[in-house]
DNA sequence: GGCATTTGTGACGGGAGCGTGACGCGAGTG
DNA sequence: CACTCGCGTCACGCTCCCGTCACAAATGCC
């Protein structure tokens, strides 16, 4: 994995439309891209150069990609590389199944290129890091997960189960921004395809109870949402 | 048992697909892990270094999950390593018997990592199921264990048999929420599938003989029910 | 500056979650 | 056998929350 200035993306699909479209989207947005038509070529490409993310067909002529992404995953050297799913099936099945072999993103088709590039830059900003247990206290505000109480400057305010998951998420990913399909993913565990919106309402609401003075909670125009700690600047 | 910061996770399953995964998502989140195929590879590797925590599957070739189980809380050394099982019928026999053996938390198949990776965390926070003792005195109410009375405000209050129990839990957890789903389990052993609406109605009437006017039992909507230490704040 | 796109915000309707009283059943007790 | 007591279940009603919409404001782009 290099990460220089233009990060280096594997596109494994055997659609050539696809390919080309994302091809001409990623490298436009500053990446430097490859492609493979199946699995065998999808190996020979890494171990020409291991890149430094991998979009991912599920359906390929050879082997599933659920193959591929498992041994990507089984191999020390190319764990860490960040995998995201293109899927044609918006099943919860398949999305489960996704995650279950360790891949970090998926995406359903059709998909806009827009979202593939925003999940590209999105995926290798936090890394594959894996979940971390939420912060215990950002700026001024404390979460106790085991009470499930939050208090901003040691005075108690009263959150809905939802808006606790939504401040759990921030925390545990102080610094980086958070798309809303994240948190639809991870406060709304994504059942049945929710509107978008819906998040800019409970970030608002979430803002309020905070203190909607001080802005814990930014907006990243074009990309989600942030929260970030006052300290380290 | 170590417990430094690299708490060290044994997972006994003989599907190698499954132990690749799970191994995956525990050491991103943070964990040692070592594997064994069976029955005889597991006690090998406890014997090198006692784990923090088992994973363990009901079905394996050489003895079955129950019978390690029953062995590792037979044994002194180890009976205070929590064990999750996996099983893949998720029929309430087989939980039962889980717990039975001394478990203390199960899994069915087919299971999120994501779970699976949540559940070690709690498990390990809690200690092992050797919950810690129940608090004597919360706010105006002793519990005398032994005599198995109750006081509010040294006025003595009787207590059928489960609500006592339910009292009991409550104090051993001070300040933590329990969802109706722990509570069926330490309170009712979760014998053959209980209404959740059961839990409310035995709260209503806990809080009743308590003292209705104070709420020191507090619904915490959507999740359960916290007891909290009108001291500690 | 004008336009398009994205985000903030207030309001609202439906529904989930919970408190509560009542009922029936079974076990124990006289 | 009649009575009581404890428990699990149900149905009703109420409150609060959540998702959505429409419109205002803000931001970015030409």
């Amino acid at each position: 994995m290099t990460r220089d200035v233009h990060p280096r993306i594997l596109i494994v699909e055997d659609e050539k439309d696809i390919v080309q479209v994302l091809e001409f989207a990623l490298r436009q947005a500053g990446f430097e891209t490859v492609s493979a038509r199946d699995g065998g070529e999808a190996f020979a490409r890494i171990r020409e150069k291991a890149p430094d993310a991998v979009i991912l067909d599920l359906m390929l002529p050879d082997i599933s990609g659920t193959e591929i992404c498992r041994q990507l995953k089984g191999n020390a050297r190319t764990a860490t590389v960040p995998v995201i799913m293109l899927t044609a099936r918006s099943e919860e099945v398949d999305r489960v199944v996704g995650f279950e072999l360790g891949a970090d993103d998926y995406i359903t088709k059709p998909f806009s290129v827009r979202e593939v590039v925003l999940r590209v830059k999105a995926i290798l900003r936090r890394g594959v890091a894996g979940e971390a247990p939420p912060r215990e206290q950002v700026g001024p505000i404390r979460l106790d997960t085991e009470a499930h109480r939050v208090f901003v400057d040691s005075q108690e305010v009263d959150l809905t189960a939802l808006e606790f998951r939504l401040l759990e998420t921030f925390m545990a990913r102080v610094g980086r921004v958070q798309t809303r399909e994240q948190l639809l993913r991870d406060v709304w565990q994504m059942t049945g395809e929710l509107q978008t919106r819906t998040v800019d309402t409970h970030v608002k609401r979430l803002r309020e109870k905070l203190g909607s003075g001080r802005d814990l909670i930014e907006t990243v125009r074009g990309l989600g949402y942030r929260m970030s700690d006052p300290a380290e600047k």
